[in-house]
DNA sequence: AAACAAACCTGTGCGC
DNA sequence: TGCGCACAGGTTTGTT
């Protein structure tokens, strides 16, 4: 579910109610969560240790530890992360739970990582050994939130490339944190079809491509991300984004274009996603 | 190199 | 109401 404008809705909360407090104790319910390391791993590398910062690259959040260990929390399709008071009744599918001390404003806390389809995954380690504990962080693209993507950042990653747009955006190792909604949302704002392969491009189409991946990110931060009908995505206070009032293609299959308002958002299956896009604004 | 399918899981919504 | 199937915001792996 989660891309970046969602991953780094949690990193605010997380920098705004977590960074600072320290992890009194940590109770791991299903192993599948903590799988690149165990149960013992997650527990001795979190508990006693102090939360110094929230980070974000791509889709994986990176909280530094002042033990000098790095906690890594990933979300893939249905994880979330809440807040909760201590003692609260957990949600079914809680697989983490860390307690946090209690600071001068906020009581004592627990922080929840529940992911019903345990795709998901938190992981403490070491920065100064991450190429070999978390080689997948150093094939990151840009993001285009934290480095910015400008044409000619854009320019270079397709040179000499000819892959369908939407692969292209949806490929981690280009460019880190677009997903479903925000490579559909991106496709249609540049007025490209998602199925145009790269090495057709113009210049200035792939300005229009760079500029509209920012435009959209930073539109659906400020709006809190995408909450879906499932609500599944919420930030760590339980409280869902509004993003999705704005989509202007995702999830709309079947339904008039509101940009031209003169052909239907089809849908087909782009590199092996569900895609929407309007046959008529985009070419 | 790039496209494609399958795999990892659980929940939900839809047609019958 | 119940059943079976398709599908879901991600990523990796293996095969054409």
């Amino acid at each position: 579910m989660p891309e970046l404008p969602e991953v780094e809705t949690v990193r605010r909360g997380i920098e705004r109610t977590v960074v600072g407090r320290r992890v009194l104790r940590v109770e791991v319910g299903r192993e599948r969560t903590v799988r690149r390391t165990s149960r013992r791993a997650l527990i001795d590398g979190l508990t006693d240790t102090v939360v110094v910062a929230a980070e974000r690259r791509g889709k994986y959040l990176l909280c530094p530890l002042d033990s000098g260990d790095t906690l890594m929390v990933h979300l893939r399709m249905s994880g979330r992360l809440l807040t909760a008071p201590a003692g609260a009744p957990r949600p079914a599918h809680t697989h983490v739970v860390a307690h946090l001390a209690a600071n001068a404003s906020r009581p004592p806390e627990e922080l929840w990582f529940v992911d019903p389809r345990t795709f998901g995954e938190m992981v403490v380690f070491d920065p100064a050994n991450a190429a070999v504990e978390m080689p997948e962080l150093h094939r990151l693209g840009r993001d285009p939130v934290v480095d910015g993507l400008t044409t000619r950042d854009l320019q270079r990653l397709v040179a000499g490339r000819r892959r369908q747009l939407k692969a292209l955006l949806l490929d981690q190792h280009v460019v880190a944190g677009v997903g479903n909604i925000y490579a559909d949302e991106s496709l249609h704002r540049a007025r490209l079809r998602p199925d145009r392969t790269s090495d057709t491009l113009t210049g200035r189409e792939i300005g229009r491509l760079a500029a509209a991946v920012v435009a959209v990110l930073h539109e659906a931060i400020d709006a809190g991300g995408s909450t879906l009908a499932d609500t599944q995505y919420v930030d760590l206070e339980g409280n869902g984004g509004w993003f999705q009032v704005h989509h202007r293609v995702y999830d709309r299959a079947g339904e008039r274009c509101i940009t031209c308002g003169r052909a239907d958002i089809e849908r087909s299956v782009t590199a092996g996603r569900s895609t929407c896009w309007c046959p008529r604004c985009q070419r």
